[in-house]
DNA sequence: TGCAAAATAGCACGACCGTTCTTTTATCAA
DNA sequence: TTGATAAAAGAACGGTCGTGCTATTTTGCA
């Protein structure tokens, strides 16, 4: 059977349903903007019904669950992610200078975060100990994401940008943990001077796994170390 | 007007009330165990109540509101926190002895955590932008906690422990991250290997802030270090 | 044992939640 | 302009929430 055969073919085939998409993308946005705020588990029909100047039945039926329209959020924000931090960082050469790329364009975003919050933070609070489609969904962006930055680094002591025996999981874990601080201090805490810690941070790590900093094959522990300056 | 002439003097002056205070204890115990899993926010009192096999009103009386039962799970969570982490390493001389107990405890701590969850950590996200006096109960013991761990940074470095030149306030930014990291990815993502990476994160922290690791005052950056093996 | 007071239960309230169903309005191609 | 269809609104549902009120039970001392 052709598919020209089919009775009518409903029109709209290669064009956009405009309208409907259109305002299911605005739904989308605002809805992130309340997620970061009061995370995905804050997140109620009613108040983006109220945001939207729309009924809470209109908002729904674009969703047809909460947990799509969770799961939408989470998409959304990954893309943003990806396309804010990660698509700059593969213009740069791999090695260092991705790296630091990559690390600078994240933390330029927590900046902005330490007001308006991060889902991929709150998220993990309200979803850690959650089963189904919401924390799985959540899970895999966060997982993408952060193989990301462990390739990154990966690539990196390939290039011999750093030490031959740095542990590369290692290292994609202490960045991390700059990142959580920065977020938790900044934003909870309200600590001035986070920022700067977390990059005075990165800068160590830098030093301590650089490529220089390698002790010389089977030289016992405490041994004399050469550090460069790893030209921050 | 003496004390004893007022009318009867009701009693239970300094015998405690036993049965309440006995009862709001246990409910106050069972509270943090729901809210160590489901967070502050997740902690409904009519859940409470079914846990505790009491009606809503029964549970609810002994607060008198939501807030004050939050308030006070997390002064119990505090007080456990101290208990169980700070007591024990006032124990141990000043200086790395200390620092490390201090350190080793949180770890066990938050090596149980992975199970249960920590009101610290879900905390500050659920309480990030609000105000009122749950987030300032929560914001107090936090810092409470966090200026104990910077204090024995100071007092190592004062033990001469630490380089003259280390930033006391950077080391304990960076020790709460490997804490936040290790909560993160081994809660929330189950990656294993997780506890190893905070530990070995810790001891690369002495290692590049030990006392031996100062560089000649005024040398230039990147001059050569001298890493001593901490004795870890 | 009796009795005041404390502790707990029972019940109802208003508010908000996600979701379903039905009806109205807007869209867009013929 | 018409008419099929998509989009949005409206109203209602069962549910849970925190909280206030009034009874009932329990406690602990005289």
């Amino acid at each position: 059977m052709s598919v020209s055969s089919l009775p009518v073919k409903p029109a709209p085939a290669g064009r956009a349903l405009q309208k409907g998409q259109q305002t299911k993308q605005a739904i989308v946005d605002a809805a992130l903007g309340l997620a970061t705020q009061i995370g995905l588990e804050g997140l109620s029909i009613g108040v983006l019904a109220e945001v939207m100047r729309m009924s809470k039945s209109g908002v729904f039926a674009h969703f047809g669950s909460r947990e799509e329209l969770q799961i939408s959020v989470i998409r959304e924000y990954f893309n943003r992610f990806e396309q804010e931090i990660f698509a700059p960082a593969l213009l740069q050469p791999k090695g260092l200078p991705r790296l630091k790329t990559l690390f600078d364009n994240w933390m330029k975003r927590v900046a902005v975060e330490i007001q308006s919050g991060c889902i991929f933070i709150s998220g993990a609070v309200e979803f850690d100990d959650r089963t189904g489609p919401v924390h799985d969904a959540l899970a895999g962006s966060v997982k993408t994401w952060l193989d990301a930055v462990l390739r990154a680094v990966v690539l990196a002591k390939e290039c011999g940008h750093l030490g031959a025996d740095a542990d590369e999981q290692q290292i994609a874990f202490e960045i991390h943990g700059l990142i959580l601080a920065l977020h938790y201090e900044a934003r909870f805490l309200k600590n001035p001077g986070s920022i700067a810690r977390a990059n005075v941070g990165f800068s160590h790590i830098l030093r301590t796994y650089g490529a220089a900093a390698s002790a010389p094959a089977a030289a016992p522990a405490g041994a004399q170390r050469t550090v460069t300056p790893t030209a921050v």
